[in-house]
DNA sequence: GAGTGGTCTAGACCACTGA
DNA sequence: CAGTGGTCTAGACCACTCG
């Protein structure tokens, strides 16, 4: 355990005589500019964990060390690290288990499925899905999309186009834009063999979980295409959701717009 | 301070000598049937803290107690306390101001306006937004509407109608369900007169802040009715908004049925 | 039984607010 | 300045998981 103390995640942090038993003020990490970070102890080890998921370092499904490990490895108390990782658990980038340890997020889970897709069923039956890729093709970015995904216009992306179906009934059309340098390589096929929803293959095999979206959500009319592929009448209502979808660090790599049919399922959401 | 320690929220927390330096077990509160509750201490202090919500001893807008006051009256120590209040405040129960103290959520400030209303304009601009009551009326409840409120068919029920319209364009058409017993001597006249969004009408009139809320999302085709109300077209898309509110301790009070005109305004969401 | 996260305490000091 | 929430530490013990 201790030998791994000065690899990847190197990072120690330095303490000031003022105050504090010990007063945290910066971080020696692995890339400097560090020195202008000034928040409490705990948001820079945050930091420092984010950086490893970032890094790779641990892997979503993966186990990260104990508390008491970070806590040694970072030099500060086993509370704070608590804290950092409370944080880190309250925004679903790491999972707790009691006896277990800390786990790294993962959209490959079956209790994780629901965490992006809100479409509820209005009878709350058990139904199958399925999706069905319509096309997957390389495109040059307009301006509007490179505004979201934060490019310049002309900029390569990756478009996909794909039906779900519940219980065989086609429910929701999406048209995805991926920024195409993280996700290089992507292809046809690639994404029809894959099984289970796509932002298990984003994160497993271009290592880029989701770790946050936002979302718009309009009311729109079919359009001919929409009407064909979902089986409705031309000019039916449907709910058009656009989606930017985040990695680590808030970097915006995805744009979605879906058309999901609400005849028979609905949209849910929590106000708190 | 110490004068209020017996009076209203009484409780202390009884220990037992097994292990912890204190180590919690039940709750010798205002009501008996504590004893069954085997929980962390700090959920039980939680439990306390919203009973005094609850029972009004501490209103919307006013300051709770001090962490360390709070530790006294019940008998624990301070950490305590305030993994209780954090927990609160990461429902939006409770709102921490540093150095000042910790306050009850209101919805009569600026900043509580779109915690329950999640349409923005397209474009961020500021507008102005204005209600009219169509209607208020007591009715009795259908068995559907009895079910999402747990009454029972026939109980009494205020029903509401009105029109939300920013920059003077109507833009939302909500119709309204109250629990009749808690909403009693709601008229037209109070409702109208009343400047503010509804919710800060409930909580100050009828001490019944909402909490929290669930969503069922669909995209409807306009009715004459709405139509005519939202000038839009016949069978204009239109965004139905289900809502079930609750207040404390999730008790569901409110039942509300929301059609959004979606062309110059979008519903935000988050996930997380 | 060893290892992990979960709870609880006690005490110190910091940062902010307002009289 | 006193009072409040915010951070940090140290140490103890509980509850859970798994070999």
């Amino acid at each position: 355990m201790m030998a791994k103390l000065n690899e990847g995640l190197s990072s120690q942090v330095e303490r000031v005589a003022s105050g504090y038993g010990r007063r945290a003020t910066t971080i020696r990490g692995a890339t400097s500019a560090d020195a202008a970070t000034f928040s409490p102890l705990y948001l820079q080890i945050k930091t420092l964990i984010t950086r490893g998921l970032q890094g790779g370092e641990w892997k979503p499904g993966e186990a990260i060390p104990s508390e008491g490990d970070l806590a040694k490895r970072f030099g500060v108390s086993q509370g704070t690290v608590r804290k950092a990782i409370d944080a880190m658990a309250a925004e679903n980038l790491l999972i707790r288990r009691q006896g277990k340890g800390t786990y790294v997020a993962t959209h490959q889970e079956a209790r994780a499925q629901f965490r992006f897709l809100r479409l509820a069923p209005d009878d709350a039956r058990d139904e199958t899905s399925e999706s069905r890729i319509l096309e997957c093709r390389r495109i040059r970015a307009s301006a509007e999309i490179a505004r979201f995904l934060r490019l310049k216009a002309g900029d390569s992306l990756v478009a996909i186009r794909r039906v779900l179906s519940f219980d065989g009934v086609p429910t929701v059309l999406d048209d995805i834009w991926l920024d195409g340098t993280v996700f290089k390589g992507l292809t046809a096929e690639r994404v029809s063999a894959y099984q289970g929803p796509l932002y298990g293959l984003f994160e497993s095999e271009f290592a880029t979980p989701m770790t946050r979206a936002e979302e718009r959500i309009r009311a729109v009319a079919a359009t001919p295409d929409a009407a064909r592929i979902l089986a409705v009448a031309l000019h039916a209502p449907l709910l058009s959701v656009e989606r930017v979808s985040m990695t680590y660090a808030d970097r915006p790599v995805e744009l979605r717009r879906g058309l999901y049919s609400t005849h028979s399922h609905f949209y849910r959401n929590t106000l708190g």
